[in-house]
DNA sequence: CTGAAAGCGCTTACAG
DNA sequence: CTGAAAGCGCTTACAG
């Protein structure tokens, strides 16, 4: 039996001897169908546009999922889906009978699969925000303050002409941190200069895309080139800093340089990447734990849960002042391979 | 009905309707149960030791098998699995009932996991080959052949103090890339000297700390330090570079360096990566549609697919008299940032 | 060609 | 406290 309190100790016994003997291993499927339960989740993650997938974020995300449900004896099914997914495959998701619930970490702001689980009975929870269902479930950051914060440092630092490569404006976290990369203009008494605005993918070929257009400015228009630039990940970041060394610019004395996210492999580039600090791991784990929340204490309605971010300085985002004092001064031989 | 032959048209249609209508979709967990048979394989994932999840090289192993999946209406389960398994845990993945088939990425030499595929009824398909057992399905590359490759281009080069970054010897891909690594010195009249070996676990850190080691042999051994690494990762390759970095050397002048994999980012890296080439993703989905094989028709026996790799020379392997040249040379601004 | 019955391996009330 | 029955939603022979 399974744990049932009304059994006497003894019977228990002979029965678990019994299971020690013959390794019995019961079979989810049938179990699945008997209670209506089987143990599985499904993590739903975007593909194809802006090869998500080759993003380190999903598999960071993926082995926090799955480290949230390992623990509890939940499995995790992977469905890549389509952005312009259809109404079948929505329905295949939600009606399939073998999952328990769905984590979804698409960012589009108007998801359909977000809507037809916000209709369906199938527990669910959205990583990375979804303004319009107030009701569902979540785990996000502090997007906008993240932009907010990278711009505020980058001013600090003496910078006067800090650009903008956001992220896809149809996402929610897109949208967010650019609406905190204009809030941060606002409150260092800066202006918005729209030529200082590109909107990528969050892939690294987007963010070396939009560099280079920041770079044409110098020529092309009469705001000049920026001194700093706020992208809203890291590998858009690292695109960046490719685009700008091609140029035969310095990052940060020409150009400095924030991302967001803060990827193992971001404290090792050359320079060392200041970035925005979202705990990704820890997102995909709280994602897994509220979902198994959700399934057992369904009264409890639905659970909200932002991350706070963090500022991660190093040296890609150094003072503006560096750039003069560096050129001629003897010691500087950091800057040279 | 599941299209069936011996069906009138008519009405099959009148069935058809009804499925439209209603919105029908299937239960899986109940077609799993009386079909015995789920359309859902699981994907053994080792965790843990190495941050195996860390290397690039799983994401995209685990999207070629997606994509091998989807198109052929199977889904994937992902499992994490500890490299010291437990025989439970064992059970709980050939017994469960939720799996047509395993598809195993451990490197494991002898991993208890495939030892009970082997005497269990499930179909599997090992990525990453596995020598003990020669009837089950694999997918793999030509590691021998990528690590002798490698070797022979960094001689061809002209270089003669060629070290060996390994992944871990209890792992059939990092014994094979060495075996190669041996080979091709042999080919190019090059003695092994056992202190420029180092074994590493295919992940940056590794390859790091292998090179600082490396890079003593110019104090500490009679060897003096290498002029060249063959990293048996991209990875480990890019570790070393860092530290090659660090200490003030130059890639490719003074320290040439080839890696294995070819991933997305080594095309990108200051100075572009040398690599091995192997095709992570068509592993991955060759290694699906091979267990879609071996599930419909398991007459045919265990399958084998070993693809080639392939040399891509970029920059980080440049010819030595490149670094007795650019010294002196005016033009060699691409040198200093 | 079609309908009704049996059974996949469990769990959950429900008698004993 | 324990055993035997019913049923989860399908598929697969098997009568009609």
């Amino acid at each position: 039996l399974n744990g049932d309190e009304n059994v006497r100790a003894q019977t228990r016994q002979r029965v678990m001897d019994v299971v020690q003997e013959y390794h019995f291993q019961p079979n989810l499927a049938a179990r699945g169908l008997a209670a209506g339960r089987t143990g599985v989740f499904g993590l739903v993650i975007p593909t194809g546009v802006g090869a998500m997938f080759t993003d380190p974020f999903f598999p960071l995300l993926v082995q926090g999922a799955v480290a949230g449900c390992s623990p509890r004896d939940f499995s995790l099914m992977l469905w890549p889906v389509d952005p312009h997914i259809e109404q079948r495959t929505i329905r295949k998701i939600l009606y399939n009978g073998l999952v328990d619930g769905v984590i979804v970490s698409s960012f589009l702001l108007d998801d359909p699969l977000v809507d037809a689980l916000a209709h369906s009975h199938l527990p669910y929870v959205l990583v990375g925000g979804y303004p319009a269902s107030q009701n569902a479930s979540c785990v996000d950051v502090e997007n906008a303050q993240g932009g907010r914060l990278a711009v505020l440092h980058l001013a600090g630092n003496g910078r006067k002409r800090i650009a903008a490569i956001t992220g896809p404006q149809g996402t929610f976290v897109g949208k967010e941190r650019y609406r905190g990369y204009v809030q941060g203009l606002a409150e260092a008494g800066l202006g918005l200069e729209p030529d200082w605005v590109a909107e990528g993918n969050f892939s690294e070929e987007s963010g070396y895309t939009a560099m280079q257009v920041f770079l044409q400015c110098e020529k092309d228009s009469k705001c000049g080139r920026p001194d700093a630039v706020f992208a809203a990940s890291d590998a858009m970041a690292e695109g960046a800093q490719r685009a700008i060394q091609e140029a035969g610019l310095r990052v940060p004395e020409d150009v400095a340089l924030v991302g967001f996210d803060d990827l193992p492999t971001s404290s090792r580039s050359t320079p060392p990447l200041t970035t925005i600090r979202q705990p990704i791991m820890q997102e995909g784990k709280a994602a897994a734990e509220m979902l198994i929340d959700l399934l057992e204490h369904p009264e409890d309605g639905p659970q909200k849960l932002i991350f706070p971010v963090e500022l991660v300085v190093r040296e890609s985002s150094g003072p503006i002042d560096l750039s003069l004092l560096s050129k001629d001064e003897p010691g500087s031989m950091t800057h040279h391979r």
